[in-house]
DNA sequence: TGTGAAAATGTATCGTT
DNA sequence: AACGATACATTTTCACA
């Protein structure tokens, strides 16, 4: 599958200088690029109706909001449902913030967050209850180093 | 280890807003939570000060900026390295995007993203060139089937 | 696609409760 | 902490290049 980039170079200086605080002014962002406040308006407008940028969003620290607990849940689904059906169940689960269909033994890997370890097991138990999901497997988050960093586009 | 919630239900309501779109306008907020734009305001501000509300930001697809590939990959510290200092030199590396000290077999699992397949071996070279770091496995993402999911506050 | 300028909208501040 | 009013800034639109 070839590679299919929707955006230029300023695109990306755009995208990167949004990414890192949502809410400079296109007048600003613009100087920056070297473009007028209305281009860089009528180039985040595009990308917004292309889906490159997705929304406008805030990054929240989760530990001040009381989700105290990641694990990232391997799921494997031999019961030969369709991956498309289990996504949509997994869609449901509050708890799952992210979703990807792997390579390897497990089929999913969910990561998973809630205010207490001990609500994993509840999460689970609603995860296993899904038809077509056999086993999981989860890795406890200790920490998180580091995430939601700012995209940086155009460097190594 | 207490809990430290540092919002109220208000506050949740706007950051949930303000997470599915974070360009609503504070008066449009504040009518959805019953206060006025200036108090919406104030919320936000002192939010940010806390760091509750990290940055503004968007959300960017991966796929519409050239990053067609994501992997996780597990890493072993064997070396008896600190941890700390591990985390800062894989914070250099630009294709890992999110990094976290987890329990089990190994000691961290990154989030790798990166333009094709191939780019994986290269920054597994640069992740075992660092002191400690003695193994790795990488599950390679088929899909991603979700996430960057608005937080939604006050739910299951 | 881009520009500058005007109109529309939104943010930030302030005095007050 | 919250409010309304106001001053200030930004977004959005538009005629034109």
């Amino acid at each position: 599958m070839q590679v299919i980039i929707q955006t230029d170079a300023i695109d990306a200086k755009i995208l990167t200088a949004l990414g890192e605080d949502g809410r400079r002014s296109y007048a600003e962002v613009g100087a920056e690029v070297g473009l007028s406040t209305a281009a860089v308006h009528e180039r985040v407008k595009k990308m917004l109706e292309r889906g490159v940028i997705r929304r406008f969003s805030i990054s929240v620290d989760p530990l001040t909001v009381g989700l105290n607990f990641t694990a990232f849940v391997a799921i494997r689904n031999d019961g030969g449902a369709h991956c498309r059906d289990i996504s949509a169940r997994l869609r449901e689960v509050s708890a799952v913030q992210e979703l990807h269909s792997v390579a390897g033994e497990y089929d999913l890997l969910a990561k998973v967050r809630t205010a207490h370890a001990r609500d994993l097991e509840a999460v689970l138990l609603q995860i296993k209850a899904i038809p077509g999901i056999t086993r999981t497997t989860s890795t406890v988050v200790l920490n998180t180093e580091f995430e939601d960093q700012p995209l940086r586009l155009g460097e190594g």
